[in-house]
DNA sequence: TGTGAGCGC
């Protein structure tokens, strides 16, 4: 099934201005270190894109609770400023439940805007308590 | 104009 609205990085290059190429050496370096085109696999974290600023956590819960069972939900806002950056993440209990929550609400209004709903990447924690703060360093 | 294409403390 073709998606009927394109993926958010997609986007990026319609906003390209740039009228000269780039040295391939560069771009081939450049394209060594990015991230790979293809979509994240799935997970039940879904990455929400394209939010309202006025958007908050309980509306995104509410909205993906629709498509199914949503164990955790966050708007993530500046911590000083208090205001949305305009995204978040939604945790569903399964995955089918996350692969519902994608195809109902990827390309479809809330609060006015049309947000992009996707697999989120896999993040590793910051720091490790148990290595006193301090991550991992293949010391043994 | 927290009018943006952004992966969380």
């Amino acid at each position: 099934m073709p998606p009927s609205v394109a993926a958010p990085r997609s986007l990026r290059r319609l906003f390209s201005t740039s009228s000269f190429f780039p040295p391939p050496a560069a771009a081939a370096a450049a394209a060594a270190v990015a991230q790979p085109r293809v979509e994240p696999e799935p997970n039940t974290n879904l990455f929400v894109s394209g939010l309202s600023k006025r958007t908050t956590t309980e509306k995104l819960r509410e909205a993906f609770s629709q498509f199914g069972e949503v164990v955790h939900a966050r708007v993530v806002s500046d911590r000083i400023s208090g205001y949305s950056k305009g995204f978040g993440f939604v945790r569903y209990a399964t995955l089918e439940d996350a692969a519902k929550g994608i195809e109902g609400m990827n390309g479809k209004y809330l609060d006015g805007w049309v947000i992009f709903a996707e697999y989120a990447r896999p993040r590793p924690p910051p720091a490790s308590p148990l290595n006193n703060g301090f991550p991992s360093y293949g010391h043994q």
